[in-house]
DNA sequence: TACTAATATTTAAGCGCTTAAAAAGAGCGG
DNA sequence: CCGCTCTTTTTAAGCGCTTAAATATTAGTA
């Protein structure tokens, strides 16, 4: 039983002609109700499979949308996923899956080889500077939804946290908290939503009048052992400049930084302030909890491939440029008040 | 420009047939070098792009290979996929993404619309305890390698870790360590690994004259929730029955026992020893450490897709059953001495 | 009864590509 | 210059499906 059934061997055992059988199975009109039913049980019968690649062939749509990412291994991006297959999954797409490793040149490979006719459309979160290659894609009319990671010059649909004001808001929560001296551990420069959360960093800086120093920035990865060295170096600043609070660019970041100030015996909180971005679920079980602006991950993804099936669908849907709040999430790592050894049996049973 | 350029616009404009191009295309014997250069110069030229679909249509390879698997959202599946993927990669396969959210109705709706002819494999992680869903895409010879959840009666190639031996010695390790009264957290009961870790850790308890308890051992989910859930139900043991110690079969539920034993202030290591299974990052950054058996996860992904590409190109192929190694890593929760939160900043620093 | 309109089915072409078989060329010995 | 072999190219059919146009069937109307 290897060889599948066909809508030609549908035809021969009815002994009708495949262009019936075909508008039948389609349910079209213009075929009657009866020969309907009799094709329909005979496609049950005969365990009958469309052939997705003769379709496509014909109507030029394959019903599968490609996402492009740098990695799934984290929270936010396997959270993203999850939304766009949630979406896929109830329109009956298929996602086809492509991960750079954060590579650009892997990236520049993965849509130079991506055909034509593989895929309907793309989700993409960049790992590239500029947006050269997808040129070609979209000139082949192959609708584009970037996602968290986007390029700014690229006249595309883009869904994205908002990270100037989630910036905004940390920053603003240490000055609330009484924080006065903060410093910034950012991601690699260049890219847009580090760009956008050390703005935010900074406008709030200037909104409450207090001091900003070069030597509070620093660019480097997104890991947490960069996390980490970022907190040593400030660390190592003269006395005058030391800070007595981090704002991370994420939580894996913050992390990184909480464990070099453990290291040192630096109290938490009380010391030295931290807070980070994402909300990675990790934050919440550290001791301390981790303070945080919590992006909407899964509403990322969502909504990013419903943005797409409508770009898919009609074509004249205009490009939009979404952007969803997040929203500050106050844990243990801002708190001067209060030792987290003893606060930490309390909050862990919430 | 979208429209794009098919195999006749090349032989039109070098006024040559279709099935010249063709063959010059894919290099084969029996076409004189002169020709294969200039349609390729020419394809170049036009920005020829092969259409996937057409190619699929007449030799009956798509390139895809499907993945289904229950999350992608924790640190196993999506190193898994990461392995895969890599694989994948390096062999010019694309892979589509199938997230069942562990629902049996979804995984039995996702194979029922699997084409047969929009994959060439299938790699599952499956959340049934029946495979009959699956017989349909066998007889179809659709080649497809379970990893980790696994069905056992089923004759299909399978990539899993050593539940059996990672449970033992989990287990071993713990009495080793002076804990004499281990419960074990169990996952659901009927899935074959967690009747396997079941097994090792009944196992390793006989071996070492150990006494076991019905009481001991809980079945339930696999969360975070449900570790602190039967974590407190082990607590309310009658003072006789209180265990010492607990195997959770994966970190997740271990991590769940740490939450409960800190809110009771039992302190874990000292008075209850913890260990769990997957070595997922987290367990390595809280406090205490977590001792946990590690799962080889890219690996299971890069091995169960390059057994996987074994059998689409050689038929011949012989049903294999892998089973990799775990390795145990001993950390600060099955340490009977010293206390973790003065040894917990020179580990980090680690 | 002849003719039109409406409905149901078939014919035939084609989507972009591959491939077996046929045809055309080239080179060479006799 | 003919016949033969070897290389290169073209012809033609077909992969499984869709769809416009043609044809057949039925019902309705004058």
């Amino acid at each position: 039983m290897s060889n599948p059934t066909t809508i030609k061997d549908l035809a021969r055992a009815l002994n009708i002609s495949v262009s019936t059988v075909s508008r039948a199975l389609r349910d079209t009109y213009d075929v009657s109700q009866e020969t309907k039913d009799r094709v329909q049980a005979m496609a049950a019968e005969l365990r009958y499979k469309p052939n997705f690649n003769a379709m496509s062939l014909v109507n030029g749509k394959t019903h599968n949308i490609g996402i492009i990412l740098p990695f799934i291994t984290n929270y936010y991006f396997s959270t993203v996923i999850t939304g766009i297959q949630e979406v896929a999954y109830n329109h009956d797409y298929n996602i086809i899956l492509y991960v750079t490793n954060d590579s650009p040149e892997r990236e520049l490979n993965i849509t130079r080889n991506l055909s034509a006719t593989g895929l309907d459309g793309l989700l993409v979160s960049t790992c590239c500077n500029s947006g050269e290659h997808f040129k070609e894609l979209m000139s082949r009319e192959i609708p584009i939804v970037f996602f968290d990671r986007v390029i700014d010059d690229l006249i595309v649909s883009r869904v994205t946290q908002d990270d100037y004001n989630g910036a905004f808001q940390a920053t603003s929560h240490l000055v609330k908290q009484g924080y006065t001296k903060i410093a910034h551990i950012a991601g690699p420069k260049g890219l847009p939503f580090t760009e956008k959360r050390l703005k935010g960093y900074t406008d709030a800086l200037k909104r409450h009048c207090l001091p900003m120093h070069e030597e509070w920035i620093i660019y480097s990865g997104f890991s947490q052992e960069c996390g980490e060295q970022d907190t040593n170096t400030l660390l190592k600043l003269q006395p005058h400049l030391l800070p007595n609070a981090i704002f991370a660019v994420n939580d894996r970041k913050a992390i990184g930084a909480t464990v070099a100030l453990k290291r040192r015996n630096i109290q938490i909180g009380k010391e030295m302030g931290v807070i980070g971005f994402t909300n990675d679920p990790v934050s919440s079980l550290l001791s301390p909890t981790i303070s945080t602006v919590a992006e909407p991950a899964f509403d990322i993804g969502r909504i990013s491939c419903e943005l797409l099936l409508k770009h898919l669908n009609k074509k004249q849907t205009p490009i939009q440029d979404i952007i969803l709040p997040g929203k500050l999430i106050v844990r243990q790592s801002t708190q001067k008040e209060g030792s987290y050894t003893s606060k930490e049996a309390e909050d862990a049973s919430k």
